[in-house]
RNA sequence: GUGCCUGUAGCUCAAUAGGUUAGAGCGCUACACUGUGGAUGUAGAUGUUGUGGGUUCAAGUCCCAUCAGGCACCCCA
């Protein structure tokens, strides 16, 4: 308590109760992930610099990146994001891997990013992503699963939703317009939400669009049912109905996403109050395995990082309780002579099957049941003078402070009967 | 990387226009006597007021720097 040595800025202590929602979470991701047939797989947290400059050199890897040379002189990365290494993966086995690939993954990645609400430098991601075809089928599929994590982890479609877009279609109605540029019209897209209406304008006309440009633009963006106009789009929403998650789902027109390797469909998950920032964010690329030497192999999916869903999760009050210990069973102890019988009781609980703690020191009752109260132990083993002489054993349950007494032998029995009973109510 | 706001016991917060030994609630520990908990009561501990400088007779309170967190930008999970 002395010297108080810092967590690096960004990165997160994981105490029990952080990591029993970190653990909630994957159990989700590993679930939904499998019920799709999806199989786990990772890669290196450490990378080269290279793998990321490949993908022409964004501001994801220049200023975002940690970079470090190791002792050969070597520049390493750790790793911003995972699809470049899971482009990789596929590609060197391009010629071996059976096609589709359905893979999912989740662990840490890293930006030296200015620390905010929902966003650290070190941080959880779930990426799945599906690769090998290019049917929209395969692009429902992957956002059916997003809608199917937040149906499991408890939220409605009332309180999330994934918003979508085409950039084809977006391609075509800008080209339509008679824009040339589509990139900067893309970016000009992304920040409708974020600049007011005059300095929308402006920077518009700083990319070189006309008055009227700009107007159809904002007529574009107004309208709700442009998907229809999409083939792609239509069939996107009916496959959804047909998996019934549609509920999940909205079209959005401003929707276009940053990243520059999204070719057609690109998703995006908010609250519906628009409290925090994206809880996922995902598309279709048609070109980055082929950028990263391989085959061309279309992929679809989609990345969520865990800070945000864990920021709503929480505010919905979906994330379930925590259990202190895990132990169903605290064995107390009263004493020298005592030792070797609750010694004994703990062994045959553990050999039976249920988890139990035992008290490390011969403290008084009172604080060894006040110490089960406090882990949420739901019972407590009483062996005292009175029951060792009787080669008993006293199990209190400690919600309902009813206690019974048990020949030693069938203490494990008991015991798993007294918690199925209750569980099963 | 840019701008702004914040930083007091484990937690949530107080501390009159800078003035003597920085307080409260919750929590925590001990006791209420020796085999029964979450209630109550009593007692108690804890902070170099994020850190480092500076101004002043005197700073938690003013100034500068720095670190961390938050908000906007940027970017994105």
């Amino acid at each position: 308590m002395k010297t108080n040595i810092p967590t690096v800025k960004g990165a997160r202590d994981f105490y029990p109760e952080q990591m029993s929602l970190r653990n909630w979470l994957y159990a989700n991701m590993k679930t939904v992930s499998q019920k799709f047939g999806y199989q786990e797989y990772d890669g290196p947290f450490l990378e080269t610099l290279e793998l990321y400059a490949a993908k022409s050199g964004e501001e994801l890897v220049k200023e975002q990146a940690f970079v470090f040379n190791d002792r050969g002189g070597e520049q390493i990365t750790l790793r911003p994001e995972l699809t470049p290494s899971l482009a990789r993966m596929v590609a060197a086995r391009a010629g071996q891997l059976p096609r589709p690939i359905r893979w999912w993954s989740f662990g840490p990645m890293w930006r030296y990013e200015r620390p905010q609400k929902g966003r650290s430098r070190e941080f959880f991601q779930w990426n799945i992503d599906l690769l090998g075809s290019d049917s929209i089928e395969a692009d429902a599929e992957i956002a059916a699963i997003g809608a199917e994590f937040f149906r499991a982890v408890g939220l409605t479609p009332g309180e999330v939703t994934i918003q979508i877009n085409n950039r084809r279609l977006m391609a075509g109605q800008i080209a339509a317009l008679g824009i040339a540029d589509l990139k900067p019209a893309l970016r000009l897209i992304d920040r409708l939400d974020k600049l007011s209406p005059p300095a929308w304008d402006e920077y518009g006309a700083a990319q070189g669009l006309t008055p009227d440009q700009l107007a159809g633009l904002r007529a574009l963006l107004a309208d709700k049912d442009l998907w229809r106009a999409s083939d792609e789009l239509t069939r996107f929403f009916d496959i959804l109905s047909a998996l019934g998650v549609r509920d999940y789902f909205e079209y959005e027109p401003t929707v276009v996403r940053g990243l520059d390797y999204y070719t057609r469909t690109v998703m995006e998950a908010r609250d519906r109050d628009g409290e925090f920032r994206a809880i996922l964010g995902g598309g279709r690329y048609d070109n980055l395995v082929a950028d990263m030497g391989g085959d061309r192999i279309s992929g679809v999916g989609f990345a969520m990082g865990d800070m945000v869903i864990a920021l709503v999760a929480r505010k919905y009050e979906r994330v379930p309780p925590f259990a202190k210990s895990p132990a169903a069973a605290l064995v107390t102890w009263f004493g020298p002579e005592m030792e070797a019988a609750s010694l004994g009781a703990a062994r045959a609980l553990r050999d039976g099957g249920i988890p139990t703690e035992m008290y490390p020191d011969p403290v008084k009752l009172e604080k060894q049941l006040k110490y089960a109260d406090a882990q949420g132990i739901r019972l407590a083993i009483i062996i005292g003078p009175d029951e060792a002489a009787a080669g008993n054993a006293t199990v209190k349950t400690l919600a309902s402070r009813a206690q019974i007494t048990v020949k030693q032998a069938d203490l494990a029995a008991q015991v798993r009967q007294l918690l199925e009973n209750r569980s099963g109510t």
